[in-house]
DNA sequence: TAAGCCGGACTGAATGTTCATTCCGCAAAT
DNA sequence: ATTTGCGGAATGAACATTCAGTCCGGCTTA
C-alpha cells in the first residue's frame, strides 16, 4: 500500500464527492471536506497534493465504478438494439441509484475540469481502439448495418444520452419513479428516435 | 427611467453573462465584471444591490428573450406535431446562435439559483393556466389525442429537451454544424421517440 | 524486560490571497 | 453651490494551503 491508510483516503474522497454534488466546488471548502471525512484539514494534504488533484481522483474513481457497472452482463454478440438497450438501462440504473455521483459528474463536466476531460475524449474518438465497445462504436456499426438512422454519430449520441441525463435530473428532483416496465418503455422510445 | 443609465445597466448584465458563461459564478468576480463592462466596481452596486440580484436579473432577461424568440411565427392551431417542431427547432436555433446565453442558463440551473427556479416551475405546473401554450401542454394534448405515446409527461419532456441540450453542448464544442435539412431530420428523429 | 528514542501519521492555528461589499471623495450637470 | 452619477481604495470575511508541533507504535539498547 502506497498510501498510509486506505480508509482515510476513501473517506476523504467520499466526503468530497458528497459535498461537491450538493454545494458545487466552491461551496465545498477543504475544511468542510475534512470535517465530514472525520480528519484534520492537514490530513487531506497528506493524501492529495491539492484540491484539484482530490477532485480529479474523485472523478476517476466514479468513472471506474460506472464502467464496471456497465460491463456487468454485457450482452456480447447480441443485436445492436440489445446492446444499446443494455447501455441505456445500465446508465439509468446506475445514475438513479447513485444520484450523488451523477450530480458530481454534472458539476465536473460543466467546469474547467470537464473541458479538459472532453478534449481527451475527442482525442480518444479519433484514435478509437474500440477495445471495450463504446456506445459510439455501436452507432457506427448500426448505421453501417442499416438498422440505425443515417445521421451523424454526434446527433445519435445526443438523442441517446440527452434523455438519460434529463431523466436522471428529474428523478433526483423527485418527479419520476421508474419501474422496470416503464424503464423499458422509455428505452424503447429512445430506440424509436434512433432506429431507421 | 428609474435607473441612471440604461446603457451601463445593459453593459453590466452583458459582461456578467459572458463571464459567468465562460468561468462560472465563482470564476467571475465583481471586479472582473466591472472591468469587462467598462465601469468601476462601485458602479455595479448602483445598479444591482448585490451579486445575487445581478445574476437573477441576467437570468430573467435571457429567459424573456428566449420566450420572445419562441413566440415568433408560432403555428397557432396547427397540428401538435408542427407545434412541437416549432419549439424543437426554435430552441435549437436560439441556443445555437446564443451559446453564451445557453452556457449561462446551464450554470444557472445547476446551482442554488436554479433549484429555486425549478421549484417555481413545479408549482407552475400544478396550477398551469396554459395561457401561452407550453411544451408540456402540447404533450398532454397529444397523449389525449392519441398521437403521442402514453408515457408520463416528464419522460416525454426529457426525451424532447434532453436531446436539445446535448446537441447544443456538442455544437458549442464544435462537434456539429446543423444545416436546415439536418436540423429537420433531427427534429423528426425526436418526434419518432415521442409519437405513438 | 524496561527505558529511551525515532520516524511517520496526523492536526489545526496561522498565513497569504481572493473576493464581495462599502464608503468617501471627485467631477459633471443643473 | 448643490445634486447626482461614478470610481476604486479600503474593509472584512472566506478560503486553500502550510507548518510547527503532538501522538503513537515499534525498535534499540542497557
Amino acid at each position: 500500500m502506497q498510501l498510509q491508510n486506505l480508509d482515510k483516503n476513501a473517506a476523504i474522497l467520499q466526503a468530497a464527492v458528497e459535498l461537491i454534488a450538493e454545494n458545487g466546488f466552491h461551496g465545498s471548502p477543504m475544511s468542510m471536506i475534512a470535517t465530514r471525512a472525520g480528519v484534520g484539514i492537514g490530513t487531506i494534504y497528506r493524501y492529495f497534493v491539492n484540491k484539484d488533484v482530490l477532485i480529479k481522483e474523485a472523478f476517476n474513481e466514479i468513472e471506474t465504478r460506472l464502467n464496471q457497472a456497465l460491463q456487468q452482463d454485457y450482452p456480447v454478440g447480441q443485436s445492436i438494439r440489445r446492446r444499446l438497450d443494455h447501455y441505456y438501462i445500465g446508465l439509468i440504473r446506475f445514475f438513479f441509484s447513485h444520484p450523488v455521483e451523477f450530480k458530481f459528474l454534472g458539476q465536473f463536466y460543466d467546469s474547467p475540469y470537464g473541458v479538459e476531460k472532453r478534449r481527451d475524449k475527442i482525442f480518444a474518438e479519433s484514435t478509437n481502439e474500440c477495445g471495450n465497445e463504446t456506445i459510439k462504436c455501436l452507432f457506427v456499426q448500426g448505421v453501417t448495418d442499416g438498422v440505425i438512422k443515417d445521421l451523424p454519430i454526434v446527433i445519435l449520441f445526443s438523442l441517446f444520452i440527452g434523455s438519460i441525463i434529463a431523466l436522471t435530473r428529474d428523478h433526483i428532483l423527485g418527479f419520476i419513479e421508474l419501474d422496470d416496465r416503464l424503464l423499458q418503455r422509455t428505452a424503447d422510445a429512445c430506440w424509436d428516435a434512433i432506429k431507421r
